[in-house]
RNA sequence: GCGGGUGUAGCUCAGUGGUAGAGCGUCAGCCUUCCAAGCUGAAUGUCGCGGGUUCAAGUCCCGUCGCCCGCUCCA
């Protein structure tokens, strides 16, 4: 089978590939699974970790790769860890309480779902409809109109009143886009975030929420990074974590899990760079997905239109990746928003703190020729990416069938996040070629064995062998022969390509060094 | 939440109400000088889970859970 961007992987194949070389398995399988959750297997954790690694590196410690910034300068960073668990205040101020907490009932005729407290119903004016249905609606939608109609050929004269008024269940209750009536569920809770009760005597009094997202955490600490750490406007904050969600309806294998990890940067800047820096991360972040391979043209930039952005926000961009189950449209991988003032002024607001910054840089001359300075509250940029999804994103992109193989199935991970760097093997199993194997895989593990597996594998056929590590997205293959014994070379195999060549026994490590970067 | 599909070995899947199977993989031994080669052997299953019908259930019925697809939802 040739292979052709057009022609869509099988999902079905790679959860089996993921399953099979342990890159995923279902959390708590063994007891029937739970909705929205899995668990990494030895391979997936550690091509999972490669990739937080590498967000670590070219985010925070190296960032954009050394690159200078719009004003010039090289960018800077800085790590922080914040807890799963914050006050409840910070989600209040987040505005992630008060938006997502509203109660809805559904329909079973219609299958709409309304907010319960938007549903009102039509009842006759004396309020009592005896053995009649009563036909429900919700204001200024086309329901409300239609059903007006219909209560008043029942009724006569009507009155609303609001469906939480009335007893449940709602056996009589028409429902607003429905013909017959008591096919409104009961009203239920879409709470999106997880909570819990700290303390050891529980009390719903202290009720806390896991987080939904990293970010908040480093709002809440900007403060106690400016006064301690001696950073200087412009900066960036990184921070990496579990979020949780209670999604409505987790899907499409880890893509949304309830259970996920974020690698988020909110760099903070003086309100008139903010464009400018806003457009460097949105590029610098979709040429790094590109670094990683994500090269090929299922990964694209998508600029949120204007009425798709948040009140707050002066610009959106997604990096999203053509995933088999959503093409051929697209899923979202990273979140690049501008994010303007908003978090800082809500968690001032609300604590009372001020989260002002104060710029030594700006304002007028003075003249002993500082600066006057400049007080303001910094806006924000923020790159927000699932760690979760890259990774899938990745394996996604590395499978490959290529039935012309005889071992048909390849995961092509760029050697930056291959999970198993290298693998040595002895064409045959005696001879001194284990020997001299061993002496050598000791020297990869010395070297290379803190960014992934160096494999060694000496049973079966070499073919068996090459096969096993180009499932496993292992990127080279190093094999002792007869030859090695006489002039010191070894046989070089590339997974991508199938060519090997010889190259010298001492010269293995550096060979692997240049290409691992 | 609704509808459809599905669940049997690590993976892919067969399996007429009557003793749980195959291929691949895995492991061991032999063989093997470069691409899942060959030979011999081995291990691996509460047939997703729980009820029910039946002399007898992987198979029929009910419930439940997970996964996939489509709607719905998606800060």
């Amino acid at each position: 089978m040739e292979r052709s961007m057009s022609q869509p992987k099988s999902m079905d194949a790679i959860m089996a590939l993921c399953k099979r070389r342990g890159f995923i398995y279902q959390a708590s399988e063994i007891y029937g699974g739970i909705n929205g959750f899995w668990d990494y297997g030895p391979l997936g954790a550690q091509l999972k970790k490669n990739l937080r690694e590498a967000w670590w590196q070219d985010m925070i410690m190296n960032p954009a790769w050394g690159r200078k910034g719009p004003n010039g300068e090289r960018v800077r960073c800085v790590p922080l860890e914040t807890c799963i668990i914050q006050h409840p205040k910070v989600w209040e101020a987040s505005g992630h309480v008060g938006g997502f907490n509203d109660p809805m009932v559904d329909c079973k005729e219609s299958k709409g779902r309304y907010r319960y407290d938007h549903v009102m119903v039509f009842v006759p004016e004396s309020g009592d409809p005896g053995d009649k249905p009563v036909f429900a609606y919700v204001g200024d939608q086309p329901s409300e109109a239609k059903q007006r109609k219909k209560a008043e050929k029942t009724f006569g004269a009507v009155r609303s009143v609001a469906l939480s008024s009335l007893p449940q269940p709602w056996t009589r209750v028409i429902g607003p886009d429905a013909e017959k009536p008591g096919t409104l569920t009961e009203p239920r809770m879409f709470n999106l975030m997880f909570d819990t009760i700290p303390g050891a005597i529980r009390d719903e009094a202290n009720k806390a929420y896991l987080r939904p997202e990293t970010a908040q955490g480093i709002f809440v600490q900007f403060k106690n990074v400016v006064d301690t750490t001696r950073v200087k406007i412009p900066f960036g904050i990184g921070n990496t974590g579990r979020s949780f969600r209670n999604e409505v309806t987790p899907r499409n294998f880890t893509f949304r899990s309830r259970e996920f990890e974020q690698a988020e940067l909110e760099f903070f800047c003086h309100p008139s760079e903010s464009q400018d820096w806003y457009r460097f991360w949105r590029d610098f972040r979709m040429e790094w997905w590109r670094s990683i391979g994500l090269a090929g043209e299922n990964l694209i930039l998508r600029e949120h239109d204007k009425d798709e952005l948040s009140h707050y926000s002066q610009g959106t961009s997604d990096v999203e990746y053509r995933f088999p189950f959503t093409a051929p449209g697209f899923g979202e991988l990273e979140g690049i928003a501008h994010r303007g003032c908003y978090d800082l002024t809500q968690h001032q607001e609300h604590s009372k703190v001020k989260l002002d910054y104060f710029d030594t840089t700006r304002g007028e001359t003075l003249p002993n020729g500082g600066k006057k300075g400049e007080r303001y509250i910094p806006h924000c940029i923020e790159p927000a990416a699932g760690l979760d999804r890259g990774a899938l994103a990745l394996i996604c992109e590395a499978y490959t069938r290529d039935e012309s193989r005889p071992s048909p199935e390849i995961l092509r991970f760029h050697p930056r996040v291959a999970p198993i760097k290298a693998a040595v093997f002895p064409l045959v199993d005696k001879d001194g070629m284990p020997e001299v194997a061993e002496r050598l895989a000791d020297e990869l593990f010395r070297r290379f064995g803190r960014d992934g597996f160096i494999e060694t594998d000496a049973k079966q056929s070499i073919g068996k062998r090459y096969a096993r590590m180009d499932e496993a997205g292992c990127p080279f293959c190093f094999t002792i022969d007869g030859d090695t014994l006489k002039d010191q070379t070894v046989t070089a195999r590339d997974r991508d390509t199938g060519q090997q060549q010889r190259i010298a026994l001492d010269k293995v490590a550096g060979f692997l060094a240049e290409r691992l970067a």
